[in-house]
DNA sequence: TGTACATCAGTGAACGCGCGTTCACTGATGTAC
DNA sequence: TGTACATCAGTGAACGCGCGTTCACTGATGTAC
């Protein structure tokens, strides 16, 4: 790499990161060129030396945040054994949770709706970065499948149009077969968890205590756990 | 009622109805108010007639957003026999989905990352609407209870944290009191509620299809009122 | 019922501002021979 | 190693645009007597 090249990542890095931080310092999710520059000391024209667009910058932070959010909830389950599913899926959960918290202007711009301006890159780039962020928790799943653990989610009524979908999803990503409500016990799982997690963020849970909603939490994914069939035995008493 | 204080009451009401047609259309949260005054034909001085502010607007939008979801969610519930809990539980869930489809705007604007420059008002009024448009759903386990049609929530750990800071709230609507699970029992049941309705309205759910969806919805609040105690019996099979 | 006055809705011009983006340019960094 | 050229980062000036908001005003609608 050369050290022109090398210079060039380390301002395309500063650019990204300084727009995160005027996200997190506005409170928006708004982005402006000019500001960015300012806070650079440099000026607005120069962006275009990296961006071909105000939308291409967007898109960048867009596959950096799923990125970034995939790799955080990775990360939080492996520091926990493979054979204790159960704390894998408290450990993955609580970095949604998280990440969440820290990133609320990201968590609305990969999670919410979207923008007008914005499409998925044609390359598929961020659709291939949410799949790997979002399907983290699959893995949990598959793992805990494998390992005799997974007992049969509290589902009375499997569709089969449900199953499909996900299955179809699935396949893309890993050859992995689970049993047929599997795959629809991961969506609640999934839905429960950012019901609770976007409220959070948002704020619209702070009527609560910290303590109310960690407890709330706590409890939520415990519950969660136990309708979709995931192990709870050795759980930490909260 | 004059027939001054009428035209003006009119002019409002198509003010907001235009903002609303323009973030419809438009498929932000973004208000102009030049936008606004030149799709009524006007010009935009003659909005400061009406509201002090564009922030004002934005204030007078949410407190409306709030409203019109809980009547929403009121009418709906109220379709059903009160001896159907199951089925008013089902009801209220699906006009929550069917609102947050149809105004997907609207749904960030009161239940997605909050507005930068947004303040509730002093007099309280958004909060009033909003706690109004949320508790809509307690008065469903108040019916529950009273009926004794209240099964006790599949929940294990009830945190006295978690149950003072309902409890608190609640108190403020009504005197009735619940049992202790109850409370917690209720958020979960909102925020698995939430996750699976901002996730669709936001299109986060549309690699799989409609069918797919409804189906997931069904079995979604079908297992919400499950484990939070509310009766499931004569639930229409999906 | 008519008249004099007050209130209000809406206009048009203007101000100040900041944005995205283009363009011709300078100076530094890399490359070929 | 040096020289000639190409590439690239960044600047400063400028364009066009649209926004929120203010202000003095006109004309219509309501009110008091």
């Amino acid at each position: 790499m050369s050290r022109r090249a090398r210079t060039r990542a380390a301002t395309i890095a500063e650019i990204k990161q300084t727009a995160l931080n005027l996200m997190r310092q506005s409170g928006t999710i708004d982005v402006r060129f000019t500001d960015i520059a300012r806070a650079m000391g440099m000026t607005a024209p120069a962006m275009y030396r990296y961006y071909a667009d105000r939308d291409d910058l967007v898109n960048a932070l867009i596959a950096d945040a799923f990125n970034d959010l995939g790799e955080a909830i990775a990360a939080a389950r492996d520091t926990v054994p493979r054979e204790d599913i159960g704390g894998r899926w408290r450990a993955a959960a609580t970095a949604y949770r998280q990440w969440a918290n820290k990133e609320p202007q990201l968590f609305t711009l990969i999670l919410g709706l979207p923008m007008p301006g914005y499409v998925a890159p044609a390359g598929g780039l961020t659709s291939e970065a949410s799949r790997r962020a979002l399907f983290q928790f699959v893995t949990l799943f598959v793992d805990a499948q494998r390992t005799g653990q997974l007992r049969p989610p509290l589902l009375k009524d499997v569709d089969p149009a449900v199953v499909q979908c996900v299955q179809q999803k699935m396949a893309e990503l890993s050859p992995e077969k689970l049993p047929q409500e599997v795959y629809q016990a991961m969506l609640h799982a999934w839905c429960s968890l950012h019901g609770f997690v976007a409220l959070e963020a948002y704020g619209h849970l702070h009527w609560m205590s910290q303590e109310g909603r960690d407890a709330l939490f706590d409890s939520h994914i415990r519950t969660i756990a136990q309708i979709s069939g995931l192990p709870v035995a050795n759980w930490p008493d909260g």
